[in-house]
DNA sequence: GTTACGCATGGTA
DNA sequence: GTACCATGCGTAA
């Protein structure tokens, strides 16, 4: 174990060696807590997660502005480190808890070396050496402690000692006495095992600055104003939240806060932080995984994430594992069959993936199977990013996800509706009970057919549509059933290699009136809307220019029974699939018939082109992002031979490469690549064409 | 003929 | 050059 030194002033164990594990951080690690009073230390500035009524804005040293310290103990305590530290978010050079620079450390170290005659102090490679009690060491540390209850400050070293013998006594060492510190104090601590010395000071309006310089043991002790310590108290710390009457800095802050910042969160010391590729660590708001835990009210790790690529989204139902996360975050395996671990999604859905490995050139290629049913509940699609967490205690793992960019659902929104249920008195909560009336009132004035067709649409067995309607805002039913509000994943696919992406509007007009039947007019909240007796006509109407509600163009496109019973037969086919999900709820993210019909409807030849399953090249799905699927049609978009867009790039750096093979293969290949490629439009070859195809005849596509 | 499994291959960092 | 990983592909069910 590491040796520390317990950074609590109150407590006398200085020279602890031994820590215990504490809560977990947001970091993935646990908080380290003394063994003697319990204080947190080193990486508890992530705890925020459980503690987040203790967090803090501070501001950053080198650009000002305010960054988040989630530390339980960084409200009432100012921390320095000479090294380490947390890069402030905003400038990436600061220490998060860098309140004093080197300087300032320095002075206030020769303050205690000008005024203890006995003291010596040299500033060596950064570090500060003092001589006297705390004689050849090597300063690392030097902290300002700040008081939250100045009414409890001990007035002298022997207050601080008893203070502290009482507080070992208690039993909630890990939270009640965490870091509850006498008074303002500077803490040189030593890298050695022989204490820390401690400069403290009262500051307390009320009394003079009381300084005493001295080893926690009490050896040693001056009274005397240091000036410079004096003055950097006066000045920043006196600035503090403690100084405008015990407001803490957040509040100080509020109002100051900047939007959250998506921050990549990575392992926490000793896991391997070098080991893990930046791209893989868990990149969450705040504010998402306050909401994840919340939502699955435990404490939420965050482990690593990883953006679906095509392989992973498509229907094989393998998602590739990161080896090295795999190897850190997952339980060993020996057997390449792996095992099961058992998974909780944002929605509380329990799922089962198997985990394991592939052999793979003298190493292992790790995956989880069986995420299919999972992938497609969720609805996610490669560039979507999965966040693998873990809940404490239990240690059971959440799969979460973030959409990709562009998309409008996020994990934060999919977590609105999770967790809507639990944000009772929040405003939030009334939004939704204000929309979620407004919908009942909507659908009880509504016909039966037409609230069977809507309720269904929204399917109950589809918990993100009504989540997702759920985040709408509560604006009026009239409002929601005119307007087009982008793109929503109604329901989920009901193939893999088809995505549905289906406006309401767009699902309104899945439901055709049925013909030669006049309506009714019912009206809900001023608006008028056509109510028919008979059931509705499912089908994909082939004008536009219908009414989003009721009076449906006459052209629908009706289907005959044989072409409802395809559908439906292909919505049954989806069970035939291989699914381990837990049989409470494995059943519950299947497309029921309606929601097959809407998607067979909505997929239809403007909208989604059902690319079908092909072997030979079945990366070319919806949301393939490669060459051929990113090329604009033919005709329009054409890229310019000097164009640099990702895919032209791409795709000259794949013609060089090939060229260059080609070229080593000889005269004869080259012709063959001249066969192959060779000006398909007429374009001279050092002019890439993204508009013809990039692969051979045999690899294309169908368009 | 289709699908899933398991390994191989090749691109990329 | 190597490891990782996306995905291609042969084969068995």
């Amino acid at each position: 174990m590491e040796f520390e030194v317990c950074m609590n002033i109150w407590c006398q164990d200085n020279a602890s060696r031994e820590w215990k594990q504490g809560w977990p951080l947001r970091s993935a690690g646990f908080a380290r807590l003394c063994e003697e009073c319990g204080s947190a230390y080193a990486n508890s500035i992530f705890c925020e997660t459980f503690h987040k009524h203790q967090a803090g804005w501070r501001e950053c040293n080198d650009c000002g502005k305010p960054i988040h310290c989630g530390c339980i103990v960084s409200r009432s305590l100012f921390e320095y480190r000479d090294s380490g530290g947390i890069d402030c978010v905003t400038c990436a050079q600061a220490s998060q808890l860098r309140l004093m620079r080197a300087t300032e450390n320095l002075n206030a170290v020769r303050s205690i070396k000008n005024n203890a005659n006995d003291r010596h102090t040299e500033h060596i490679d950064g570090r500060l050496m003092v001589d006297g009690a705390g004689k050849g060491k090597m300063v690392q540390l030097c902290r300002i402690v700040e008081a939250s209850e100045p009414s409890r400050w001990p007035q002298s070293e022997r207050e601080v000692i008893d203070s502290c013998n009482g507080l070992n006594k208690q039993d909630d060492t890990r939270f009640s006495n965490v870091m509850k510190p006498p008074s303002h104090s500077l803490a040189i601590t030593t890298s050695e095992n022989n204490g820390p010395t401690w400069v403290t000071g009262s500051m307390d309006k009320s009394h003079p600055l009381n300084i005493s310089i001295g080893t926690s043991s009490g050896n040693s002790v001056l009274t005397s104003a240091l000036e410079s310590l004096e003055e950097r108290l006066e000045g920043k710390a006196l600035s503090s939240p403690f100084h405008q009457g015990q407001r803490s800095l957040s509040m100080k802050m509020e109002g100051l806060i900047p939007p959250q910042e998506r921050i990549a969160r990575p392992p926490a010391d000793g896991i391997g932080k070098s080991l893990l590729l930046s791209r893989y660590w868990p990149k969450m708001t705040d504010h998402e995984l306050e909401k994840l835990s919340e939502c699955m009210k435990s404490i939420v790790v965050p482990l690593f994430e990883k953006t679906l690529s095509s392989s992973d989204a498509s229907r094989i139902g393998r998602l590739v594992l990161p080896k090295s996360c795999a190897e850190v975050y997952f339980p060993p395996i020996t057997q390449s069959e792996g095992l099961p671990l058992q998974m909780l999604d944002v929605m509380g859905n329990e799922w089962i993936f198997q985990f394991r490995f592939w052999p793979n050139n003298n190493s292992r290629m790790y995956v989880l199977e069986g995420v299919t049913p999972c992938m497609q509940a969720l609805q996610l699609n490669a560039g979507d990013t999965v966040i693998f967490s873990q809940m404490h205690p239990g240690g059971k793992y959440v799969f979460g996800f973030r959409r990709a960019s562009g998309s409008t659902d996020t994990q934060e929104a999919n977590l609105s509706g999770a967790t809507a249920n639990l944000r009772s008195g929040s405003s939030y909560h009334n939004l939704l009970l204000n929309w979620k009336r407004k919908r009942e009132a909507f659908l009880n004035g509504c016909s039966e057919h037409l609230r069977w067709g809507i309720a269904s649409l929204q399917t109950e067995n589809c918990d993100m549509v009504n989540n997702d309607l759920l985040q709408l805002p509560p604006i009026s039913v009239s409002e929601r059933m005119t307007q087009t509000t982008g793109p929503k994943r109604l329901l989920p696919p009901n193939d893999d290699a088809t995505e549905l992406r289906v406006t309401l509007e767009e699902a309104q007009n899945l439901l055709s009136p049925p013909p030669k039947v006049k309506p009714g007019i019912i009206k809900v909240e001023d608006q008028e809307f056509e109510e028919y007796e008979e059931p509705p006509v499912f089908g994909k109407r082939t004008a536009i220019n219908a009414h989003p509600l009721g009076s449906l163009n006459s052209a629908s496109k009706e289907m005959s029974p044989k072409e409802l019973d395809n559908i439906l037969t292909t919505s049954k086919d989806l069970k035939k699939r291989r699914s381990i999900r837990k049989p409470d709820t494995a059943q519950e993210h299947e497309p029921h018939g309606l929601n097959a019909l809407a998607s067979a409807a909505a997929l239809g030849d403007d909208l989604v082109e059902p690319v079908g399953a092909t072997t030979k090249h079945p990366r070319h799905r919806l949301g393939c992002s490669c060459i051929v699927c990113s090329q604009p049609p033919s005709g329009k978009g054409k890229h310019k031979p000097t164009c640099t867009c990702i895919a032209c790039v791409t795709m000259k750096r794949r013609c060089n490469t090939l060229m260059a093979r080609k070229r080593k293969r000889g005269q004869s290949d080259d012709d063959a690549l001249a066969r192959d490629e060779g000006d398909t439009n007429g374009a001279p070859r050092d002019q890439i064409d993204l508009n013809s195809h990039p692969y051979p005849e045999d690899m294309q596509v169908d368009a």
